[in-house]
DNA sequence: TTATCATTTTGCAAACTTTCAAAATCGCGC
DNA sequence: GCGCGATTTTGAAAGTTTGCAAAATGATAA
């Protein structure tokens, strides 16, 4: 096999009859050169086809326009939709910029390796707080998604999840429910935790005592949910609203009563969360509370990117708002 | 701000009194290097916390530990759970062979980046051959996953699609159906048209004319799916049997029935495709054909490591079986 | 001890591009 | 022709790996 040198900006430059440093000044469309230099080393590239050589771009100018996306790597998380608009939101806003995005799945022990990447999202850092800590002493330029971080200066982005479990008890109890029950989310995540939290807080300000047995703990599984439901269903008093903390486990939810002969939303109403486009198809449209996950990630890459290039130097902190949607699988309860 | 000047590996040869040779061979454990100067040197590495330059490293040697991951990035696909099994195997392979894993979502038209990795995995080719074509003659390693690709010297892996098609038929059949439709996938892809095309072959076979309307064109997506089952319930002569070419469709045909008061699988049986864990809860257990969607992915990997590192020369070809896995959505029809 | 040969270990230099500082060139007025 | 500011061009340094040549070491025999 013949292995063909590669053609080198220095071959550009001897042909163009200028030096190195003006072939890399045309490349990179610097306006100090002078015309005819420039239409020479312009004429050259394209007799020789060159083409510059990424590794040594990153060496030289010492900057990489990639960014990494970590994500935890326990079960399951990929099936939930919240990964996948995850997914799918950085990436589009990555190829949109140009950037490459270096994808993670971590165990939260492997050492990352953050000099690939001019810098790192992290995402749901319940698992792998410790690399972001990692990252921000090698003055990595971190950004941490879907996490309200308090207790440590890094750049985060994030959604009010407090905010959307008021949100959805707000509007149940605005029905005329009273027994109002919910199936959490994973209560190891912040998002699982907060939802609860904003429901409870609802509840007491609408004087409702949450009944035994009405919080069921759940992990965002459609599993957990049906578990979770059956359980109230079981109940004495059972309820006649159910908060899902997320769409897929309202759907299973919703699954679980037609089987029964429930109807939704005329004996039981039934709200979710996340806004997931399965959901308007189905026997029952459903009910939701809106999280902008696509927007998140599309603002992410967008923050990380001003960090990276120094345009941002303090610390990014925003926190989107989820916001109600109404559809056919709530009612006020029956008399 | 105080730059501090990123300490080199001339630093480290300068302590250890060696040359920046020696260091190196010492960083990438070559044997030749005397015990004395190796210790020497793993003291001033360690002393002065010298962590080596990636895109140095990669320039020099000529290599980039990087894979590239191409989907198309059409509507709905990451909603599929094919697309996410892909993500999640690749993921892990590049995780567990220290592989930095790139990915891109394509439109079919933007230029890959192809020389910032050293191979590139690309998925369901539909949408970009064109990038497919042009990575083989830019001789970067490529290899396809998820479709067979006969027209092109590339590697490929994919699974037998055809023979997944026929094994749901044959066991529709096997349990005495005669009135058997199918909602297809996207026929725009090789998995839906294939799938297809195995379950017609087997209808055959057994001297079964595929009723008109026996065949509704789906997408996979559940929309497709819903809107198709109600087709074939309005039939004149509704089948006794069904074959979904996907879980997720086969558990959105079950809930239409449910809906409609129709038991699964006493009045109508299903077949779904994927063997999707969520298919086990809700009302019936579903019957489907198993792909190794997980297992695919990171023999990709393994496979485009080997291409990369030159170990394997001829192009892979590799065809992974699909199987069948019998639960209790499907029975013989009522007499 | 010395010469010879084999083996191990080391060092040099090239590979590629960007950027900063320094050098060269240009235009223009005196 | 010369000085001077502005513009344009150039040279050199930065980072690490690797093939090749050189040096050092070890072993053996005379």
């Amino acid at each position: 096999m013949i292995k063909k040198k590669r053609i080198s900006i220095e071959d550009v430059a001897r042909r163009a009859k200028v030096s190195i440093a003006t072939v890399s000044r045309v490349l990179n469309n610097f306006q100090s050169v002078n015309n005819k230099n420039r239409a020479a080393v312009e004429e050259a590239i394209a007799a020789l086809k060159y083409k510059p050589d990424v590794s040594a771009q990153r060496l030289a100018s010492g900057t990489n326009n990639a960014i990494g996306l970590v994500m935890p790597g326990y079960p399951g998380i990929f099936y939930s939709f919240y990964a996948v608009e995850l997914i799918r939101g950085v990436g589009h806003a990555c190829e949109k910029l140009h950037l490459d995005l270096v994808f993670h799945i971590t165990n939260g022990f492997n050492d990352l390796n953050s000099t690939s990447v001019g810098g790192v999202i992290f995402a749901d850092i319940i698992e792998n707080r410790r690399q972001v800590e990692a990252a921000l002493n090698a003055g990595v330029a971190c950004l941490v998604i879907n996490n309200i971080v308090e207790d440590l200066d890094v750049s985060y982005i994030g959604i009010d999840n407090v905010l959307g479990g008021e949100i959805a008890g707000e509007y149940l109890a605005g029905l005329g429910h009273s027994r109002i029950a919910t199936v959490t989310g994973n209560l190891q995540t912040q998002s699982g935790k907060q939802r609860l939290e904003g429901f409870k807080k609802v509840l007491k300000k609408h004087n409702m005592t949450l009944a035994d047995g009405y919080v069921q703990e759940g992990d965002y599984s459609r599993r957990s949910a049906r578990v979770g439901a059956e359980k109230l269903l079981a109940l004495p008093n059972p309820p006649t609203a159910i908060f899902a903390a997320s769409d897929e486990m309202a759907l299973e939810i919703v699954a679980l009563l037609m089987e029964r002969g429930i109807k939704v939303p005329q004996d039981i109403s039934i709200i979710g969360f996340d806004d997931n486009p399965s959901v308007i198809y189905g026997p029952v449209a459903l009910t939701t509370v809106k999280q902008p996950l696509f927007q998140m990630a599309e603002e992410a890459v967008k923050s990380l990117q001003g960090l990276i290039q120094g345009k941002q130097t303090k610390s990014v902190k925003k926190v989107l708002k989820p916001e109600l949607v109404v559809r056919d699988s709530c009612s006020s309860p029956k008399k």
